[in-house]
DNA sequence: ATAGACATTCTTTTT
DNA sequence: GAATGTCTAT
């Protein structure tokens, strides 16, 4: 126990020791307001050992939720490190996996077919889009991503069409759509990720048997990042939890990033309210970064408003100054990078040891092909994960048909892929049947396969071919083990001749090797091996199954993905108005608050080496922007800074205190020297070749202008996208 | 019916 | 630039 326990601060020692009830006899729930890199994780494993050792819970009786699947097999780890026991039938997991687990184990209570499937947002869309073609709705009128938004934002704000309030037309109209979407969903026996959640928490209001079982389960419900939970995830803790049972939460204000997705800042002010009597405790001390570092986060993060307010401080020293870098292009930032980079490695700071940040995805092209013409290892985390690639995603649609043929989505996906000679029209037939007769489309086709089989000249090709496929794989589902399986589905469908066949289908192919690994080691490692829990597995944990994880490679990734992890040199790169923060964030009222917060994540994440750096010129999206200097170098005091002077004598970089001279209020994006368009003027277009402008129309990122091309005749073209050039 | 050209659209973050 | 959707020629 002495061991456990040592170490810890006072702070972190009062969290981890808490009582579990107040002296009135009250639960006594917590609130740990945990500061990047102050032990965090730590204090919430610990905590977990703490109970069981001294017998205040058993491993049966606590359950702990986190919100990435990363957080939660750190969690796993670090208490399997601490006690000899095994955390397996323990329920740490995160929101999603935990409800899938609930589901599953009660499916028909909550309605659900025993083997549901599940859908990721990139299948959750196609859904959307067949319902709207489906009901003859215009794609034009109603954006399939904006319908899919409405619907995750009415779920996770735990609200049913029948809930929805809709004022206008336009959301009346929404609200049907989402209704007849949550049937068709029901038809195919298919949970979206929402879906989970509002399951598994109407589960408990519609029986409260379950839901006194379960309350009596979990004395104990511990909460890792709090502040990204949404309503409905507080919804289902509160509705889990009951009067009784102590809450324990531990997140960090001034790093929550995913309000965009309907994290709700409001659940820590709904926590004080509904846990009267809670426990405040602040972790501060940080043991991560040196002094320049947590001054500089400290310095952006202030500017925030409505903190619940918190202060990072170090015992350790200032440390080196952070060092800013201003490129004056996207190209010359990255080999700056790839510079910086290797003089580190030399001096012998492994690779893996290093991080690139990026606000977005996009960025990462340039930083890649600079670091590979180096030779300089590295990873790229985020990005296209491994399920959910397009073989990957086939593979797996053969296999959710195996298990559900009723999923239209996963049959649509493949009936004709490999090409089997069902086209649009057959498949049009089957549609407008399975909709008349309220079937499936899986359903239609076997009807029409056994019409056709009784004529004599039955060959089997085209549908009847494919319902043969499907009941063979069937069949095989009951016969042969996961990895078997997997195997003979890529291999029955025609998807490995197909792949082989294709000139660039070599890594495809590897991908449906590594898909059969990968249910191997799901067979052997999981609890559960049959194929249902490996689908779920996949749709859950996207995985970061990602290209051989080569062990000593510098990382790359997105902010957000970097939450949580730390490295001795870090690399905040693209630190421009318009980039970071965003744009598109620039819109909405809390937008700059969570981008700074973004920033505060950004900057903890390094020990002992910062580097800030941003380009003038950036290509993005094919186009050459002109970015000022991000608002959060401003706030940094300029004397933790130190400007590096770029290769070359040119004097490129500007002393931390010019940055200051030309960020106005303004959003400062714009496209430089963008040439006044004017009707008459002659313009050069790469792909239609000459034309005069006959229209102009709009203003900003929404101008069109009209063009009468000499050859390709008169077309609108979006300014924002369209390589126009001006003639003379 | 199908492949491939061509055009259009959307580009923030993720369970 | 990429991914998706649409049209066209086989």
């Amino acid at each position: 126990m002495a061991q456990l326990l040592s170490g810890l601060n006072p702070q972190q020692h009062e969290a981890v020791t808490l009582p579990l009830r107040q002296p009135s006899g009250e639960p006594q729930s917590a609130l740990v307001l945990a500061g990047a890199g102050s032990g965090k994780t730590r204090v919430l494993t610990t905590r977990i050992a703490y109970l069981i050792q001294t017998g205040q819970a058993s491993p049966h009786g606590l359950m702990a939720v986190t919100f990435t699947n990363k957080a939660a097999r750190e969690m796993l780890t670090r208490i399997s490190a601490m006690l000899p026991i095994n955390p397996r039938g323990m329920w740490v997991g995160t929101f999603h996996g935990l409800c899938n687990r609930l589901l599953r184990a009660h499916h028909r209570e909550a309605g659900l077919p025993a083997l549901f499937q599940i859908l990721d947002s990139q299948d959750q869309l196609a859904l959307v889009k067949r319902l709207l073609k489906g009901l003859n709705v215009d794609e034009e009128k109603v954006p399939p991503r904006e319908l899919q938004y409405f619907i995750n934002a009415a779920k996770e704000q735990g609200l049913r069409a029948a809930q929805v309030e809709a004022s206008d037309e336009r959301s009346r109209r929404m609200v049907e759509l989402y209704a007849a979407y949550d049937e068709q969903c029901n038809r195919e026996g298919v949970v979206d990720f929402a879906e989970l959640l509002l399951r598994a928490y109407e589960l408990f209001s519609r029986d409260p048997v379950l839901a006194t079982h379960y309350r009596d389960r979990f004395a104990h419900i511990l909460v890792d990042e709090f502040q990204d939970t949404n309503r409905l995830q507080y919804l289902w803790l509160k509705r889990l939890a009951g009067r009784e049972t102590p809450l324990f939460v531990v997140g960090d204000d001034d790093q929550s990033i995913y309000a965009f997705r309907g994290a709700s800042a409001e659940n820590m002010r709904d926590f004080e309210r509904d846990h009267p009597g809670y426990r405040l405790i602040k972790l501060e001390q940080n043991y991560r970064s040196a002094g320049n570092i947590l001054a500089a986060a400290n310095a952006v993060i202030r500017h925030n408003r409505h903190r619940l307010g918190k202060n990072l401080w170090t015992t350790d020293g200032a440390g080196e100054p952070l060092r800013l870098y201003q490129a004056l292009t996207d190209q010359e930032e990255a080999q700056f990078v790839v510079d910086e980079v290797r003089a580190l490695n030399r001096e012998g700071v492994p690779y893996a040891d290093m991080a690139v940040l990026y606000r977005s995805n996009a960025q990462s092209r340039v930083l890649e092909h600079a670091l590979f013409s180096a030779g300089v290892p590295y990873r790229v985390y985020g990005g296209l994960r491994f399920f959910e690639r397009q073989e990957v995603k086939h593979a797996l649609a053969y296999l959710r048909l195996a298990v559900n043929p009723d999923d239209d989505g996963a049959l649509e996906r493949v009936i004709n892929f490999p090409a089997r000679g069902i086209g649009a029209r057959t498949l049009e037939q089957l549609r407008s049947e399975a909709a008349a007769t309220g079937s499936s489309l899986w359903e239609v086709a076997r009807r029409k396969a056994q019409a056709r089989g009784q004529r004599p000249e039955g060959i089997r090709k085209g549908i009847e071919g494919f319902v043969a496929l499907i009941e063979d794989l069937r069949a095989a589902a009951a016969a042969l083990s996961l990895p078997e399986l997997v195997q003979h589905a890529i291999e029955a469908s025609g998807l490995a001749a197909h792949y082989q066949a294709e000139r660039e289908g070599e890594e495809r192919l590897e991908n449906l090797d590594e898909l059969v690994n990968a249910a191997s080691a799901f067979a052997q490692e999981a609890e559960e091996h049959d194929l249902a829990a490996f689908l779920a597995h996949a749709a859950l944990e996207a995985g970061e199954h990602q290209a051989a994880s080569g062990a000593e490679a510098l990382q790359l990734m997105t902010v957000h993905s970097a939450k949580g992890l730390e490295f001795h040199a870090v690399f905040v790169t693209g630190l421009e108005e318009g980039l970071f923060p965003h744009e598109q964030s620039l819109l909405d009222p809390g937008g700059v608050e969570e981008e700074r917060r973004l920033m505060y994540v950004a900057l903890t994440r390094a020990r002992r080496r910062l580097y800030l750096s941003l380009a003038q010129t950036r290509m993005l999206h094919g186009q050459t922007r002109y970015n000022v200097p991000s608002r959060f170098l401003q706030e940094i005091p300029a004397e933790l800074m130190k400007a590096l002077g770029g290769r070359g004598a040119a004097p490129r970089t500007a002393p931390a205190s010019a940055l200051s001279q030309n960020t106005g209020p303004e959003p400062a994006f714009r496209l430089a020297g963008s040439p006044e368009w004017h009707v008459g003027q002659s313009v050069l277009h790469p792909k239609f070749g000459r034309g005069v402008i006959v229209h102009c129309e709009g203003r900003g990122p929404d101008a069109r202008v009209q063009v009468r091309f000499s050859e390709a005749g008169v077309k609108w073209l979006a300014l924002e996208y369209a390589k126009l050039t001006p003639v003379h």
